[in-house]
DNA sequence: TAAATAAAAATTGTCGACAATACAACTTGA
DNA sequence: TCAAGTTGTATTGTCGACAATTTTTATTTA
């Protein structure tokens, strides 16, 4: 009985799974630590059944490690699993982009302009504080994703990458030094994908993430910051 | 009590998740049949509980889709999601070659080259007819993920994406109707990662894998082997 | 006959209890 | 004192039973 809203689900599972995924996500849980069944069902109000189903859901999206007889045990970041992390994002956002140069509709394109006009107001309102975007529907990232058209590969990037890919962001300080950088890459991507330049969108789309990703190691590599 | 071996794990639940994912792959459970967890609790001669949360496990490796209240259901192979899947293969897998490129021991380059070599020599004693490499030691695209040296890319391609792989392998007539094609092929990447040429390995990869995508679409549309 | 409703059966979701395993503390013997 | 073995406790793995939901079947009504 600890958690603010319980949003229900169909399942308790799925809602224990839910709620897990966010209390470790966001560090509530923190790194490292060990998920101990009866403790957290207690917590939760629910009995060991549905929360081990939940705790199973989270080791396939790799947030917690199990050992047989042992336990789980949340995983605990560091740079090498995040470097590997956003190679395989480097891969697939880059296929993403390129598919979307194909698909994505002109009413698409058309509103993304307008969210990074969005995004570039922000930034001169707010002495280029930058934004959080995280998955909400102006996530730019996630409507490239989404405009590839790929129910897998979406699947796979923002039910299962993006949970890990979000703990990296909330557990490092603000590693965005400079956010009109990022915007004018978003807006070069935007404009290969609405010339539908596949190769280039792609080609972008990976520079990007892989200077993000040297950019968050630098971050990672001064101060972890600790829950 | 149904399967022939029943490999000891350390639990009955990784046990069960094993055959199961065994039986789908290889189709002696239909795809789109129903899973009961009665029926198959009382097949395997374990209760509920470890059938259950193996069932978990094979939804995280998208080999079944569950809905609340209603059940498991084996997924169905169409070619749309093929296709979908070997993109999703195409950019990891380049991933893949691109990084063996850089990191591949002299002494493995070797060993792969004597393994193609294995390969030819077993084309020309059986008149062409195609080796079968499903997932052992000796298959060549296996070893190229592993010498990436990206354990979550590893574990993403390996035990995820290539469950599903297998069974569009074994659930399609035999559409390798050219396997030097595909062992030149193999020998051009080789070829790139030796000489550490990044791009081109990933490139070749991506083609590589891309035609088979296509080969693998023809066999589909002539016949979908049903089991 | 067909559609709508209600009862019944079957299946999944959840729970509490027991068994098996792992880890810690303690004892024993050299 | 230290190593090995033993016991005890805590945690996970497994089970059978009950509750909730869905699906099927039977019944009623237009």
């Amino acid at each position: 009985m600890s958690n603010l809203v319980s949003v229900k689900f169909a399942t308790l599972s799925e809602d224990i799974a839910q709620q897990l995924s966010r209390a470790i996500v966001q560090g509530h849980i923190p790194q490292g630590s060990k998920i101990s069944e009866a403790e957290l069902a207690k917590q939760y109000g629910v009995s060991r059944g549905p929360l081990r189903e939940a705790i199973v859901k989270l080791e396939g999206l790799g947030l917690v490690t199990r050992t047989a007889n042992v336990g789980a045990r949340v995983i605990e970041l560091n740079i090498d699993d995040m470097l590997e992390t956003f190679a395989m994002r480097e891969a697939l956002e880059g296929m993403a982009a390129r598919l979307a140069s194909e698909k994505m509709p002109e009413e698409e394109v058309t509103r993304l302009y307008h969210l990074l006009d969005e995004h570039q107001a922000y930034l001169d309102a707010n002495h280029d504080e930058h934004y959080v975007q995280q998955g909400g529907n102006d996530d730019f990232h996630l409507r490239i994703i989404h405009a590839s058209g790929n129910t897998k590969l979406i699947r796979l990037l923002t039910e299962e990458l993006y949970a890990v890919i979000r703990m990296y962001r909330h557990h490092t300080a603000d590693q965005r030094r400079d956010p009109r950088q990022a915007l004018r890459e978003h807006r070069a991507i935007l404009d290969a994908i609405a010339n539908h330049e596949g190769d280039l969108a792609e080609l972008l789309m990976r520079r990007h993430i892989s200077r993000a990703s040297q950019l968050l190691k630098q971050a990672m590599e001064q101060c972890l910051v600790k829950p």
